[in-house]
DNA sequence: AATAATTCATGATAATTGTCAGCTTTTCGA
DNA sequence: TCGAAAAGCTGACAATTATCATGAATTATT
């Protein structure tokens, strides 16, 4: 047992970086954000496969992963960085349906479902992802019913979430649901020590986020601004006013 | 070998109905909707524990099976009518995320993530179901890798209808998400003799199917009608000009 | 069959959101 | 670091959609 394995579970991610070169850092079974996907489901010897047959890339802000239409030949893991989920509509916007972050899995579902890809997938910001071949993915499912499960709860999350977008989409205003994503924002991806949102996005993502215009988008950011509830720089937003953000969601 | 067994793949099912009695009827063995859904992939002696502890009960239109924030015990199984899955939004207007008809199996996805249902299942035509405890579920899951597979697909292709309604919702018009409903109604649930969508929905229903006011629904039926796209009586509705609506929802 | 209760229908009006146009600021590559 | 390109911003206006009010038609109930 070497080292790392040791201080395992009592160091922060980076500590264990230290311990590891870069063989082992890479392989599957070491992989810290594995223990937030369905992955953690997998026996040794299922992960070794995975672990041999993967490729990790290296994807620049604003490259795409694959698109809308792609047959995927397996699943992508991401280790660092965020990726937006959108499908083009008929009328030629971009609606974003998911952003995908550290730990996540895209491309399940047209594996599982052996269909064409229903979105695209691009990065936000630089990332790093694991592509999984869908063979290790499909036998792994095929054989070890914990993985399927575990799977099948992550999907049984994405539907749950996507009934909820859905709601919002149909019942709320565009001021509601932008204001949403900023607390969600917020939430699940945190601020920088000036008060800022770590993730930025561009104003046409956050309007493709919401589904509304770029202009209506701005305009309401600019709105928020003068309202006191959120401050800007350049592209870079801050919530000053969660509460203010919140009541707005809820109704007023 | 029974009769009925016989003639399985060759009848229709009023045939088949006519050569089983009532008990043999009853069996989830030889229920017809079961080529439909999930529980294909069950075994013989897992199908017989299903049915042993399955109850059929017979819903009323107007009836909810469930409701939001429930805890469900199990499934329900559709073997005749329709029901409607829909979420209270905050501002207490109902949206319909789906409507679930024969074959279709409800509440799978809270039984999975073992949380409390996200929707409520009221029946919009008058529904005969069985009910399975999850238990029987449950423990096929982690014992059948194929029923969990099966279990995948269907959760997989709904996450993807799910998708699309995001798309829809945020990206057209509320006239072209009522045209939409008239095509969808007509290709899933089909026509009566005189041309009548045979699956007749309040306007308030279709107002919460597509998510907007139900005066803004009635007005855009009385313009269809106006324009010949579609025919009324009462509540209910024919679609006459197919080409014309679908090119209303292409976006002209 | 008469009456009450829903549901459907339409007008008037207000609020929300989208579109187009022009201008400013920021970003990025040569 | 300069200059082009992209992104951000704002105004004016049009289109879409919601809301409120009121009455007609349909459905349910006694």
């Amino acid at each position: 047992m070497s080292a790392f394995r040791y201080f395992y579970t009592i160091l922060k991610v980076e500590q264990i970086d230290y311990f590891m070169d870069e063989a082992e850092q890479s392989r599957c079974e070491n992989c810290i954000v594995r223990q937030f996907n369905s992955l953690r489901a997998m026996s040794k010897t299922e992960l070794k496969k995975v672990s041999d047959s993967k490729v990790t890339k290296k994807i620049k802000k604003g490259e795409a992963l694959f698109e809308e239409g792609d047959k995927l030949d397996g699943v992508f893991c991401v280790r660092e960085g965020v990726s937006k989920l959108s499908k083009l509509s008929s009328n030629g916007k971009d609606q974003i349906i998911k952003l995908a972050s550290k730990g996540e899995v895209m491309g399940q579902r047209s594996v599982i479902a052996e269909e064409y890809t229903n979105l695209s997938a691009v990065a936000v910001s630089d990332m790093e992802v694991c592509f999984i071949p869908k063979d290790s993915i499909v036998h792994t499912l095929s054989k070890n019913p914990d993985f399927a499960i575990e799977v099948l709860r992550h999907m049984a999350h994405d539907l749950k979430e996507a009934d909820d977008v859905i709601v919002n989409m149909s019942q709320k205003t565009v001021k509601q649901r932008i204001a949403e994503a900023f607390v969600y924002l917020k939430n699940n991806y945190g601020e920088d020590d000036q008060g800022f949102l770590k993730l930025t996005l561009s104003r046409e993502d956050i309007a493709n986020v919401v589904g509304t215009a770029t202009e209506s988008a701005i305009r309401i950011i600019s709105e928020f601004k003068k309202k006191g509830m959120i401050k800007t720089s350049g592209k870079k937003i801050g919530v000053l006013n969660e509460k203010l953000l919140q009541d707005l969601i809820e109704g007023f």
